[in-house]
DNA sequence: TAATATCTTGCAACATTGTTGCAAATTATA
DNA sequence: TATAATTTGCAACAATGTTGCAAGATATTA
């Protein structure tokens, strides 16, 4: 697990460094989402503020993580599965709000369906956010 | 105008004051979606901060306009073009943010296609967010 | 229309979230 | 191991969002 994290950052030419590592390994352990918040409060290592800031930013520009629309106001980041590069994520991403345990997950086996755009309107990148109840909460 | 605006308000159970009214002209003559700080900076008058996300909240509720999910940690609002009531918002939004102008467009006439979700998950909302070049943009 | 009740606004004070510069510490490189 | 390059944490700040409360505006009733 450690020497996997640390392949994933060199491989994208970054220091392996406590924080990135720890984080990394958050996202890796969830099972969902998380917002910068969860991050400063879940982590049991205790992260400077900026620190939890520069690195997600980090992630998100070499492709590592992606950030995920919501309708409030929080942002929310998640892993990207494969062969996003660096500037250059999948151009489509679905994702799944449960309204209950207020887990975000990536659906990354759904296909998002081509949109019927108004005439003159060029699509280049597709978010769904789905909203709902998810598997676990639906089966209680 | 004027009238209509109040109509609005009034329908809703709202009295009619001059922030409501100006913040409501403000979303009708927009051709898209508006956020806290536009409101903030480009009214005429000048409105208390608190007062506006008061008054957003109010028409939120009340479904006078929702809001729209960013990639980024913005939060968009948008009229909500009829049959929205208290609370019960559309269940279905598609918007489409064009990386030129910046403009987020409300695509009313945009049918949102089925998704396919893994078994156990049940929908009740789906928001659709597309990002590339508008059609005003695509013509220059 | 005037008096009263109700609702809305603006201010102040505060909490949270996000940003920048810089020195110290850590990591990578030779 | 020494040096160069990168990263971290602190401080200070900026922006964004929240709450309580008194003053003001709007709606209601007679």
């Amino acid at each position: 697990m450690k020497s996997e994290i640390a392949e994933i950052l060199k491989k994208n030419q970054l220091s392996v460094t406590g924080s990135r590592t720890a984080i990394l390994e958050m996202f890796k352990k969830s099972n969902g989402a998380l917002a910068h918040a969860d991050i400063e409060k879940k982590s049991t290592e205790q992260f400077d503020r900026v620190t939890i800031y520069r690195t997600l930013q980090t992630f998100v520009e070499k492709g590592i993580i992606h950030t995920i629309p919501t309708t409030d106001n929080s942002v929310l980041y998640a892993l990207c599965i494969n062969n996003c590069t660096q500037n250059h994520h999948h151009d489509n991403h679905a994702h799944f709000i449960c309204d209950v345990c207020d887990i975000t997950f990536c659906l990354n086996h759904v296909t998002i369906p081509e949109v019927n755009l108004p005439e003159g309107f060029k699509k280049k990148r597709a978010d769904i956010v789905l909203s709902g109840v998810c598997k676990n909460c639906s089966n209680k």
